[in-house]
DNA sequence: AGCCCTTTGAAGTTC
DNA sequence: GAACTTCAAAGGGCT
């Protein structure tokens, strides 16, 4: 797996790939920060695949200005100031959507002031956000941190309160530097003195002593919806109530701010595993000791509310109706029932593995932050089209800014694995091509349709004439274009 | 309704 | 171990 290596001994992100790209010529042209989406579009539009990108839209000043200076520092120092860069970047304009947008904010329901007149959080508030995120020490927050809660609750509708106060004890400057810079994610993983198994441990003991609840989550009813509880698990802590599948089912604070379309899917720190925050031994054992297989059994994908888990899809489930029989003899009948019998029976072996999406890698979560920034620039809708240019502003951002994707990559890479013990992407290879015909990619050769053009980067890049220059790939027609560029 | 497109990265498979 | 394949997200377009 690509890693940034970086100087403190944090694998922040994948070291060859940003590397490799930096050698690319054709990446060599640093897109410009403000370049506007209009021109990524008239770009995609007037060619999907320029074969003669150049460096016409680099400035010389912008290239210089993007990259890092020697590293004479650490990679450490330098991730964090380069965070507190983009931070502020962020604050400046460029990223005047709130970053991160699924990412798990807070929104504290005392949306006039979560605050008493003396500065502190309200009761409500820090009720809410405790009962939210027990990792939350809203009691001792930083004056630091209390202030950033305060700039967070802009007048917009979002009051996502990013980096609301989270301290954690132990916690090194940088991993609070990373979680309030890298867009407000409760990333509670100390990078350097936690077990790479372990990476969301509690931090605090005193939020989550076993049968040491908060009065508030003592009764049966939910604080919230006023729903009563149902049982737990006699081995789960009241701190740890839901399922292994459950986990994450917590509704998104901000649900009705991140419109997710409804989609079961996986939402990985979007939905920011609250609960996973607090996986523990005690949850560790009862997975493993409820669930000898690798799979999360189909009623864990329902939270106790029934909410489906978002990184559960669940296959659907047709009702059929009772009265379809009706009008039928007894022996078609009871065909019919045998055959519905048997359906049901493989629908539920179905369900009982559902759908475990793949954590989302660097680029996914960062085209999930961008894309909405993206459609509202150029009014483009086609994902297609939409996805180049975020391709593109990719390459364009510095290692450090593509170090914050991959490190949040990585974290929900071992979230997952926590949450799913002995998943693999292999199970998904093969419940795609269960259902629905084999989803198979068009092998589309560079040159299909037209020799000339076969090799397409390499040939851009160095031209017909140093063709030893050209990578592995493209010397063989590559059947990719995307060999090319990144692993030349 | 369901696949395609398009991107990058991770992980799986194949040779 | 290199090369190849699949799947993550997204949503308009297409069949």
């Amino acid at each position: 797996m690509p890693q940034l290596n970086g100087g403190g001994g944090d694998d922040l992100g994948a070291n060859d790939e940003m590397i490799s790209f930096k050698d690319e010529g054709e990446q060599e042209e640093k897109i410009s920060e403000n370049l506007s989406a209009e021109r990524d579009l008239a770009d995609v539009k007037s060619s999907l695949v320029n074969e003669s990108e150049t460096n016409q839209n680099s400035s010389s000043d912008s290239e210089a200005e993007r990259r890092p200076p020697p590293r004479s520092e650490t990679f450490r120092d330098k991730t964090r100031e380069s965070l507190e860069e983009a931070a502020k970047r962020q604050d400046g304009g460029l990223f005047k959507s709130p970053p991160y947008p699924g990412y798990p904010f807070i929104m504290i329901p005392d949306l006039t002031s979560p605050y008493l007149p003396n500065g502190s959080l309200s009761p409500t508030a820090r009720t809410y956000l405790q009962m939210k995120w027990p990792l939350l020490d809203v009691n001792h927050g930083s004056l630091q941190s209390r202030q950033a809660l305060k700039d967070a609750r802009s007048p917009s509708p979002a009051h996502i309160v990013g980096p609301f106060c989270l301290e954690f004890p132990g916690q090194s400057d940088l991993s609070l530097h990373q979680f309030q810079l890298s867009n407000k994610v409760p990333v509670v993983q100390h990078p350097h003195h936690v077990h790479p198994l372990t990476p969301l441990i509690t931090y605090s003991n005193e939020h989550f002593t076993p049968g040491n609840p908060p009065p508030h989550l003592q009764g049966d009813v939910d604080p919230k919806t006023g729903i009563p509880r149902p049982p737990q698990h006699p081995d789960i802590s009241p701190y740890y109530p839901l399922s292994p599948g459950a986990v994450g089912q917590i509704p998104h604070p901000l649900g009705w701010l991140v419109p997710q379309q409804g989609q079961p899917v996986y939402q990985g720190f979007r939905h920011p595993y609250p609960t996973a925050l607090t996986v523990n031994a005690s949850m560790q054992s009862f997975l493993s000791s409820r669930f000898p297989h690798h799979m999360v059994p189909p009623h864990h994908s329902l939270h106790q509310t029934g909410i489906p888990h978002p990184a559960i899809v669940t296959p659907n489930v047709k009702q059929e109706s009772s009265h379809s029989d009706i009008g039928l003899n007894s022996s078609t009948i009871l065909y019919t029932l045998h055959r519905k019998h048997q359906d049901s029976k493989k629908e539920d072996e179905k369900k009982k593995q559902p759908h475990i999406k793949k954590p989302l890698n660097a680029f996914m979560l960062y085209m999930k932050e961008m894309r909405a920034k993206v459609v509202a620039e150029c009014t483009l809708k086609e994902s297609a089209a939409i996805n180049q240019i975020l391709g593109r502003r990719w390459h364009a951002l510095t290692r450090e800014e593509q170090a914050k994707y991959y490190e949040l990559a990585r974290k929900e890479r071992q979230l997952h694995m926590q949450l799913y013990p002995g998943w693999s992407a292999r199970d998904n290879y093969a419940a795609n091509q269960q259902g629905k015909k084999k989803k198979r990619k068009r092998d589309k050769q560079p040159g299909e349709g037209n020799d000339l053009s076969a090799p397409k980067k390499c040939r851009a890049r160095f031209g017909l004439d140093q063709q030893n220059n050209w990578c592995g790939p493209c010397r063989r027609k590559c059947p990719k274009e995307v060999s090319c560029l990144v692993r030349a």
